[in-house]
DNA sequence: ATATAAATGCAAATGGTTCGCATTTGCATT
DNA sequence: AATGCAAATGCGAACCATTTGCATTTATAT
């Protein structure tokens, strides 16, 4: 369901290589967690490279369309965050006060042999998303 | 964690009673899945009764805040949706194909006792969500 | 080396959601 | 039942993430 490196580099060499690409690659190969495609922008200007939001958008469209990344909608957040389909699935706890990530190791999902109960038959799953949500020990403490 | 009827209406109690909001309360109540703001809207107007966007979302925010609804993200759409909090935590499964929101009646996680394994420590979870994706039966049976 | 289709830079449009402000409404008090 | 006041709503405009259109540039096959 999900890749190594090889398999990334594979499905990339299956598309034109080009400078943008290259740079958002990058980006997300050194994220640990999803980001968003400002953040990634201000991941490249960093570098002292240019780039435009658009075409950040054009290529995380791509990236996912060839499974090479991944896009979520986190809790409450208002915009899409975007990471590398490179780990065995991978799952966020979302702090409500300040919207930090914090990722978890583990899967409930993964090690049980859990039937879902669906209210209409026929439903092909190709995977899943779980998110925590609670408060994280700094903001817990502000309460 | 959630609430049956009786909790709703002692919430609902606790703030000023508005037609625009029983409005949205009735549609809300009658709903089987999550609605978006422009949903909620057409189920209203479809009454005869008229009511303004920018009011939904102002009533849908103040009810997410009293806890009275819930909202989310679900995978991929680009509006959030709301529902009552009146189930024992409901999840659902998403289609890619035609976006069809189908209600889930088990979780995986209430059935054993799963340990979170976060990179960060103390955080103290409130809540959780479990999406799963894939294609309805229709959608599969296109591709 | 060149042709061609695809990708990008850039600006403008789009669509969901929020904000500001004048008017109206619900409710507590008389 | 009438009044006053804070809060809610109607309405339009603003906002912000994302998408689109088009002229120009670029990667790759020939």
């Amino acid at each position: 369901m999900t890749d190594n490196i090889d398999e990334l580099e594979r499905k990339l060499s299956k598309i034109k290589q080009t400078k943008p690409r290259r740079l958002v690659m990058d980006v997300l190969r050194d994220a640990e967690k999803p980001l968003s495609a400002v953040q990634i922008l201000a991941e490249i200007e960093k570098t002292g490279e240019q780039i435009w939001l658009s075409t950040i958008y054009r290529i995380l469209d791509l990236f996912v369309e060839k499974d090479i990344a991944i896009k979520s909608t986190l809790l409450d957040q208002d915009q899409a965050v975007y990471g590398l389909n490179q780990y065995q699935h991978t799952h966020y706890a979302v702090c409500i006060g300040c919207h930090r990530i914090i990722t978890m190791d583990n899967c409930p999902i993964a090690c049980d042999s859990f039937e879902p109960s669906l209210r209409e038959d026929g439903f092909r799953i190709t995977g899943h998303k779980i998110e925590l949500y609670g408060y994280c020990s700094e903001c817990d403490k502000k309460r």
